[in-house]
DNA sequence: GTGGTGACGACAC
DNA sequence: GGTGTCGCCACCA
């Protein structure tokens, strides 16, 4: 898994996110053995719609469960992306985070 | 080659 | 408890 960069871990990582959960990029960032290095794992979403592979960048927010990429979002919206998959947001904030959060450290093991 | 920046996070003050 | 600052790694000018 960290046999490549940190950067292709991080889509490893968000690509195995299942439906109607969500993380953090700090989960990644602690699964991929960097936990300061979030910073990296939001870049690299923003890379991640420049690639050829369906990164699901909506999964991702911030630690405490707010869409602050949404603006960045291309095309659709983060918010609605989310509630398709049963996550309900209110304010660019999910609720009932918590429930919904999928961490890499616990269901992936490292 | 250097510096600045970025969808964040944790700590210090 | 809110604000400020640093750190982390990769990419771009």
């Amino acid at each position: 898994m960290t046999n490549k960069n940190f950067f292709e871990n991080v889509y490893e990582v968000v690509k195995l996110i299942p439906q109607g959960r969500v993380t953090s990029y700090g989960a990644i960032a602690n699964y991929l053995g960097a936990k300061s290095a979030s910073r990296m794992v939001g870049w690299a979403m923003n890379q991640s719609h420049n690639l050829p592979e369906k990164i699901p960048a909506h999964r991702v927010v911030n630690r405490i469960g707010l869409l602050t990429g949404q603006a960045h979002f291309w095309g659709e919206s983060m918010k609605e992306l989310l509630e398709k998959e049963q996550i309900v947001i209110i304010d660019n904030q999910i609720q009932n985070f918590e429930k919904v959060f999928w961490d890499p450290n616990k269901e992936l093991e490292l």
